[in-house]
RNA sequence: GGGGGUGUGCUUGAGCGGUCAAAAAGGGCAGACUGUAAAUCUGUUGGCAAUGCCUACGGCGGUUCGAAUCCGUCCGCCCCCA
């Protein structure tokens, strides 16, 4: 029979766990309940999220429940093992609204529509209205904080610079007061998490075995980085997101066909439901050949995050833009301005700018310079150019900024 | 509570009272090469009505012809002592 544990093994998601045999046993013969945490710090996750939501529903799939947490309450205090800096804090009316578009994102992935299949919560339920002296002295009192020290994550931020607020350092606790919430009152028994987690996770799962003298489980993701180093998720312009508001479908193909070679079959593995002896088939491509693999883990991860619909519509403007003929123009972001701002007259460095292609005057000045701004296909590199009606092709004008960022500029039919 | 530090551009991190829009590295952008990849090389990297002007070196004030650089004060952070 097939494991559900050796499934998550071989698509690369166990970093850590707990007693890897009770939880391959735990996995096989019973139906539970695990849960995930995330943290509505904005009103959308971005690719990295996806490791966590993907392995959720290899388990959903799998016929287990998911819960899905969102951290309302522990937001306010902020993740110290994020290390970078103190979060900041959100109001709870932000968290709020931040966590009801993350539910509906993960609902693309996810069922968490009724009490039987899966379902999401907010830690704010329990955590706001917790008394701090009874918390001290039920939860407190199972804390050392020798052990807490010594934890990696706040170890970290011990030795180096920036301190820990007393605040921060309760995150723990309040994240293994959740598993032992979660599992009192819908019999939770196993947490995932990124890595950095896992020492949260570890609390929880001593919390429990402390208070209830149950034994519960823990299961961390590795921290995804690409072959280049970067976070996972990260592009130039900022995270990749999965609202498409955020990070449009097209953008989000254009994500996962730019990824390094070396990174195509551990994506394959993580981000798509393509069985294993694909995703190594795909994964050992070489060469140009490879791109046909980068093709189907982009078309695979746009479908699950944005349907059948955009993912169709990402490939074909992808493979119209590259693949050397003709232009998707539907799909290029588009301005229109009016007949007679063109008649008018606009300069070059201005058009670049007002489109968006480029975030100041200075920059498409250099852009221009440099040799990478086109109008039409044509290269213009001097930057006192005026654009008037004499360019307009099929009464538009196609700009393009270096290789591959494109936009339309559609003259206002009067 | 006492003492000592520190706060610089997207990030890390130099910075003599003038020649600092600020060294260096990373990152970004563009060009060449390519496979919409990587590596490499080159250029570029605050803004603008641009041989000049404006904004910027934690906040506010001061000294000075002139301050990121000196002084005061406030804020944040770090370390030591209590």
């Amino acid at each position: 029979m097939s494991n559900l544990f050796e499934t998550l093994q071989e698509r690369g998601f166990i970093q850590q766990c707990t007693n890897a045999e009770q939880l391959s046993c735990l996995l096989s013969e019973n139906q539970i309940t695990y849960y995930v945490g995330f943290d509505p710090t904005a009103d959308s996750l971005h690719a990295g999220s996806l490791v966590p939501i993907m392995a959720m529903a290899h388990l959903q799939r799998g016929g287990h429940k998911p819960i899905a947490i969102i951290g309302g309450g522990t937001t306010m205090i902020g993740d110290p093992t994020d290390k970078t800096e103190m979060r900041s804090m959100l109001s709870a009316e932000q968290i709020e609204k931040n966590g009801a578009s993350i539910l509906q994102q993960l609902q693309r992935y996810l069922d968490l529509d009724d009490d039987t299949a899966g379902f999401f919560l907010n830690n704010a339920e329990w955590l706001l209205s917790l008394n701090y002296i009874e918390f001290l002295r039920d939860i407190g009192k199972h804390f050392r904080v020798n052990e807490m020290i010594r934890a990696e994550g706040y170890r970290q931020r011990l030795e180096r610079e920036m301190g820990l607020s007393f605040l921060e350092f309760n995150y723990q606790l309040l994240q293994a007061y959740d598993y032992l919430c979660l599992f009192q009152k819908y019999d939770c028994v196993l947490q995932l998490g990124g890595d950095d987690q896992w020492g949260n996770i570890l609390a929880g799962v001593d919390l429990v075995r402390r208070i209830e003298g149950k034994r519960v489980h823990g299961l961390t993701f590795p921290l995804l980085t690409t072959a280049g180093g970067a976070k996972m998720g990260k592009t130039a312009g900022g995270a990749v997101w999965l609202d498409s508001h955020r990070t449009s479908p097209y953008q989000f193909y254009q994500y996962w066909i730019n990824i390094d070679d070396r990174d195509v079959e551990r994506f394959l593995a993580y981000f798509t439901f393509l069985p294993m002896d694909e995703v190594k088939r795909l994964g050992s491509l070489e060469h140009d050949e490879i791109r046909e693999a980068k093709a189907v883990l982009a078309y695979q991860a746009t479908k699950l995050a944005h349907g059948k619909v955009e993912a169709d519509k990402a490939q074909e403007t992808s493979r119209a833009a590259f693949g050397g003929g003709g232009l998707d123009l539907d799909a290029m972001p588009t301005t229109t301005i009016s007949t007679e701002q063109l008649d008018s007259g606009i300069p070059i460095m201005d058009l670049f700018h007002e489109v968006g292609l480029t975030s100041s005057k200075s920059e498409a000045r250099r852009l221009i310079q440099q040799g990478g701004a086109y109008i039409n296909e044509k290269q213009y590199k001097a930057i006192d150019v005026i654009i008037d009606a004499d360019l307009l092709e099929e009464n538009a004008l196609m700009l393009r900024a270096g290789k591959k960022r494109y936009h339309r500029v559609v003259v206002e039919e009067a």
